[in-house]
DNA sequence: AATATATATGCATAATAGCGCATGTGAGCA
DNA sequence: TGCTCACATGCGCTATTATGCATATATATT
């Protein structure tokens, strides 16, 4: 598969479509925030978001034992109006509302510019519940 | 998959993508001519049209034994959206370019608006050589 | 040093996609 | 009616992909 077709390949799921919205319309995002928000497993955001960014799409920047994600700057122009579709999309999927609605409360968590600090006793997040790995439990309803 | 990621999924493919960016730059065209643009076997582009089709882009008009193929109007904007991101695309990609090339002059040779009306003695088009499904000589380079 | 947390990844498995080949279908034409 | 041509599709094969589970790695924290 070539450079491009790699690239539409990496938008060709569902979840990664949730991901790529939630970082376009947030910023910079890490990993525990984006899987609260998809309420999703974490190893299975962890490998979409190594998809997207072999693909191109994204940056990240680890700050102590967290690792923020976001679009990388200075797209090509082609891949910024993907982006731009992408967007577009909230208009016809009620879900990636519903993604960015819990992504603003997450977000609302952080202390200090930092994701999750403390957040255990706080909010009982579902990367910081003590069994590792376990589905967690939704926040909203998940489509 | 859902209706969007099977959008996404019908683009992560060289050959669609290819196909794509035929139509629509030259709105129009029919299977043959495809076909010999692209230099693949007829039923590898068929399928693929298939796909397209299935994904919401193409409409089809049969006329006599041939069927033209076109960018379906009225898309939503998103997919109009994503349609500019390929036409970005022959800017990064050579072939892109070879395609067009090669596609127009395979649509010089319509006559009274029909694509290959008695082409066979004129340029041996691959699609109307005599044996059935040969894979088509090439007519240009074909990466 | 031992433990807990955040993230990543190896492995097995099931689902899916693309391809080549042969053949089916349907329209036009001799 | 039979043949040819344009296009579509069923089948078998192979390669790729997503996922769940378990676990590795790395960074705090106590």
């Amino acid at each position: 598969m070539d450079r491009e077709a790699e690239i539409f390949q990496s938008l060709a799921d569902s979840t990664r479509l949730r991901l790529l919205h939630l970082l376009v319309r947030r910023g910079e995002i890490c990993v525990c925030e984006l899987t609260d928000a998809l309420g999703l497993p974490q190893y299975n955001v962890s490998r979409h978001l190594r998809v997207l960014q072999h693909a191109g799409w994204l940056s990240d920047r680890k700050q102590g034992k967290w690792v923020y994600y976001r679009i990388k700057p200075e797209l090509p122009l082609y891949q910024r109006t993907l982006l731009a579709a992408i967007a577009e999309l909230e208009k016809h999927r009620h879900d990636l509302k519903e993604d960015a609605a819990r992504a603003r409360q997450r977000l609302k968590l952080r202390r200090g510019g930092l994701c999750c600090v403390g957040l255990v006793s706080k909010i009982g997040a579902a990367t910081t519940s003590k069994s590792r790995n376990l589905k967690p439990r939704k926040v909203g309803n998940t489509r």
